[in-house]
Parts: C-alpha cells; sequence; structure tokens
DNA sequence: CAAATTTCAGCTCTACTGAGATTC
DNA sequence: CGAATCTCAGTAAAGCTGAAATTT
C-alpha cells in the first residue's frame, strides 16, 4: 500500500498536521498536539520536518515567550492539496468494493464508534 | 486501551500464531507465516518467545532438515482461552454503542473489503 | 543449480514515557 | 510556587527489506 503518500512526500503525521493548519488556523504546539491527536513529542520532530521544507513556519509568539506559533506557508498549503488527492485515491481503492450505501453506512458506523470513545476519554 | 493483552502477557503476534495453530494444527515456520500472515522474520521471534514459555513447541521435521514443525502445548492451549476472553471483552468495550445489527452491518462491511483485497494481493 | 526454509540485523511509522529547561 | 510549554532521549509493537546458511 504505502497509502500513495510516500510518492509525494511524507508520512501520516504530515498530513494531520497540515489539514488540521488548514482547519483551525495557526496555533501553539500543545493546542495543535490536542487538536490533531499527535502527541507533543511527536509534535516537535514533524513541524522541524515540515519547517525544514517551508510547509509550515513556527515563529515565538509575543505574547508568551513559552510558545511557538505555527502557521501553514503557501506552499504547505499547496502540498496538503496534493495529499488530500492522494488519500482521496487511496480511499477510492480501497472502499471500491462497496456501494455507496454501503459506504455511507460504514462512515456512519464508525463516527457513532469514533464518537463514543472520544466522550469516554474526555470524561475521565 | 492496550487491548487487555498486556495485562496477560502478550502481544498481537502472540494471538495470532497460537490461534493459527489452534486452527489448522501443527506446521512448519513458513506455513505458519503464511496462514497468519505474520512475517518470516518477525515469525522466527515470535516462536522464540511462545517457546521460552512452553506455549509452544519447536522440533526438527524429520522428513525435512531445512523445516521446524511447530506445535501447540496444552500450557500454550490455555493461554489461547485467556487472550480469547480478553478480546472478547475488548471487543465488547469498542462496539458497546452499536446495536446488534449495526454490528452485523460492520462485520459484513469489513468482511467485503477483507475478501476483495486479498484477491487481488493473491492476483499480483 | 534453483528453490525453500530458517535466522539475523536493520529500518520505518505510529504512539507512548520520562525527564529537563523555560516561562507564565 | 504550581502549571504550561517545548524539547530530547528512549521504548514498544507491527510490518517491512536484505542477506546469509542450510537443505531439498
Amino acid at each position: 500500500m504505502t497509502d500513495g503518500f510516500s510518492a509525494v512526500d511524507a508520512r501520516g503525521y504530515h498530513y494531520r498536521l497540515l489539514a488540521t493548519l488548514a482547519e483551525s488556523g495557526p496555533a501553539s504546539q500543545a493546542t495543535l498536539g490536542r487538536r490533531s491527536g499527535i502527541h507533543l513529542s511527536d509534535m516537535v520532530a514533524t513541524v522541524n520536518e515540515l519547517a525544514a521544507r517551508d510547509l509550515v513556519r513556527r515563529s515565538p509568539d509575543p505574547t508568551d515567550r513559552r510558545r511557538n506559533v505555527i502557521s501553514l506557508t503557501p506552499a504547505g498549503t499547496r502540498q496538503l492539496a496534493r495529499l488530500e488527492q492522494q488519500l482521496a485515491a487511496a480511499q477510492d481503492e480501497l472502499l471500491a468494493p462497496l456501494s455507496t450505501t454501503q459506504r455511507q453506512d460504514l462512515t456512519a458506523v464508525l463516527s457513532l464508534l469514533l464518537d463514543h470513545h472520544d466522550q469516554r476519554a474526555a470524561e475521565e
């Protein structure tokens, strides 16, 4: 498989971080970790790798010197678009044997599971 | 999560190998790898670990000196029963929010996907 | 000789723990 | 002072690759 991601560049963490930035905008690494589900320790390396390719920018937060503000660059936005294409292609191949109704059922049931367990995790 | 497996002892490879042995009986490591989907390189370590705890036995095949015949011990059979209990409990918790019908639908759809892609993999 | 079997060393990716330094 | 933030080192499980030795 290798999901087609490796062809464009990257691994799952890269996509998840870029997608999170595109969805909810610039934020500190800690906040991005909470939003994306990426562990803080892995966040450091992920930002390093993306920043080295100018896909994200890491700038100090003027209001709180503990924080870095991470933001998408134009190149990062373009890369995200590429990754989303790859992802859509891989999903199409994965779900090929399913009818439209079956696909909808599957995502509905999986969403149920995610919601349920997210809630249980938040309540600990 | 840690699936409850860690409580009893083991990791996924241990369960998969024990279950494969229980299902289709003693076999060489290469055959077990094909049946269980465990990579041959990982097979060696998995058998080592289970043999060290007397859960499986590794004996030379008298008809082909390249092969080891791996077989379940009585202790291995008991351990498998324990792992299956843990697995059932973990599944129950995972699928808790789903109705019986939803569970059946989910396994049906996932089986479709597995069959489809197993076939494609076999045809390369 | 070609193919099968076992073994070993090493690598990637996701995910985590624990510890330290800095700043609020 | 306690808490939050970032960083680094290390670990584990699942899944690979590649190479070597032996036997068929």
